[in-house]
DNA sequence: CTGAAAGCGCTTACAG
DNA sequence: CTGAAAGCGCTTACAG
């Protein structure tokens, strides 16, 4: 069916010229409705279908945007940065625009190597998808194509970044613990791993602030050590009676472990988690959480980008995305 | 940094040709040793980057594959084709390739309407993960670059197919639950729904013909409709003392609903699934399961869609990759 | 070993 | 309203 049919083969076939038929299929001005409307018919008679390699070419724009996310972020039970790229790989469609996924290894963000899709002009811009370490921030800084932080940000250097609303999510859910009498309040999460587990931390610790409770820092717990992998969870010896951990697999994690203690789950003990993910109601009982709006997320960092390779000096700054919470029965009334 | 060097800023730099330049980078014949190297420096030195762009068009190759998931596999509790999808953007890297990642919507599967990626001429091949309807494989058979099913099969197309070995797994499985004592064995999955599920409904029968087991039909259980949305499923009057379950996540479905009656597992009944994904160990007690070679069916489909695009007419039929078992704690010998 | 020429398929700026 | 010319950056086939 159809080999590389050419504007060319479309122009000889009507008699006229290959700029006439751009202008056509591009609704461009300088063709009269009738022949554009005739060029229009012959040329999906045809099967014809653009060649955007030549026009990217002469535009210079790839229309390709590339996601990289870091290795850690995708192991087999984390599937929240691939469901983002792939909202991102679809969003993009109706831009024209394609998503081109680059997972970052370990070793070559230890090396300061740059992905393939740099070298090889793949990309008209980056998306990085999830924390990455300050060294590579740097040479990723350097490069030209305009790049963008999602889910992370570091003040330390003037990227553009899109994030969700941890600090006034983990503020409210903690508030709403309070409401439901709590006031021994735990913070599962080690603060310095990434910036989302920080500024959860201080959501709820500005929470604790404003009900004057005094914030215990053994009952600020870690989850997880400086290469990002799970610890096991101490639970601390006097127990609080609810935790607010800064995700749901944490979450699932401190509640399998309180079960195991002997602990019932909300009647013992409260546990909120964050994300919404598939963990949130595989826990038993179902979390209440915080829900990441993961579509507009998508959506403000497609717009970001794409305006900043439109318009190469265009500034937002740190864009944060709402969430809501989703009550469920992990947390008991006191 | 950097703004658009090309070959034409290094030949100028030096004082050569940008036909040396590109023989040179290249590692083509034809240049001395002595003025590649001076090349390559000065061209690092520059921060040179290809313009793959220029290269496609003269090559006529885009140098991407597309690969089509079903949107019906993309629920946030199936994550098994992003992965399978994120290992072959990885492999295909090391052959200068990248993976293009489409989404076909419900919609856009029941109007037949091809992605944009094809319209876009974006890619040279496509790689199809995922059972798909039968009208739409008719219209990307008829279409000119070259495609491949991944994870499913239809016989009444020729388009070559690299899938898991569902079919001696299935019969691996069973035969070690009739070694451990059970006769009564049920298996868990909608016959009709992908050619997965056949498959290894087929090699259950296979163990239990090689045994003398009759097959009963009130002991093959559909576990999801015709749209592929699970069903509750419905436990036989009388207990099978093993399920032989399709998937790990409906096996996880399998013991939720067996411990709900108060079953206990392994105890009054043995439970196995199939690909060690996720519900694998989050099932409690852990599944036996089968593991698909994840890694091993991108690199396959990697290298058969490649040498489809550069040898055009190869065909390779069905290709089978072998799964091993894991044996965890679900299954009791009696 | 080195380079001038042609061409991949498109689009833009300009001329008629 | 229509088209001839130029050019995007590369590579191949050919000539020297």
């Amino acid at each position: 069916m159809n080999k590389n049919i050419t504007m060319k083969d479309i122009a000889d076939q009507i008699g006229v010229s290959t700029v006439t038929v751009s202008k056509a299929l591009n609704d461009k001005e300088g063709v009269s409705d009738e022949l554009k409307a005739r060029i229009k018919a012959i040329a999906s008679e045809m099967g014809y279908r653009v060649n955007t390699v030549a026009r990217s070419m002469r535009e210079g724009l790839t229309y390709n945007i590339g996601v990289i996310i870091p290795e850690r972020f995708t192991g087999p039970d984390q599937s929240f940065y691939l469901r983002v790229y792939q909202e991102i790989s679809k969003g993009l469609e109706d831009y024209g625009y394609y998503g081109i996924l680059h997972i970052l290894s370990s070793s070559d963000e230890q090396a300061q190597q740059l992905p393939r899709i740099y070298y090889d002009r793949k990309v008209d811009g980056f998306i990085l998808l999830g924390q990455i370490g300050k060294p590579y921030i740097e040479i990723m800084h350097a490069i030209e194509p305009p790049i963008l932080f999602l889910d992370f940000y570091d003040d330390h250097s003037d990227i553009d970044a899109v994030v969700s609303d941890n600090f006034y999510g983990a503020y409210e859910l903690t508030n709403f613990l309070i409401r439901q009498g709590h006031r021994n309040i735990a913070y599962v999460g080690s603060l310095h791993a990434t910036s989302s587990i920080q500024d959860r931390f201080l959501g709820y610790y500005k929470s604790l602030l404003e009900h004057h409770i005094a914030l215990r820092q053994d009952w600020v717990i870690n989850d997880r050590n400086e290469h990002g992998n799970y610890l096991d969870i101490e639970i601390p010896d006097e127990l609080p009676t609810a935790f607010v951990c800064n995700c749901d697999q944490v979450a699932y994690l401190v509640v399998q472990k309180l079960q195991g203690m002997g602990y019932r789950i909300p009647d013992d003990c409260s546990v909120v988690g964050f994300d919404n993910d598939i963990y949130a109601t595989l826990t038993v009982p179902h979390l209440t959480t915080v829900e990441v709006n993961m579509k507009q997320l998508a959506q403000t960092s497609i717009q970001s980008i794409l305006s900043k390779i439109s318009t190469p000096d265009t500034k937002f700054g740190r864009i944060v995305v709402k969430g809501k919470i989703i009550y469920r029965s992990s947390v008991a009334k006191i």
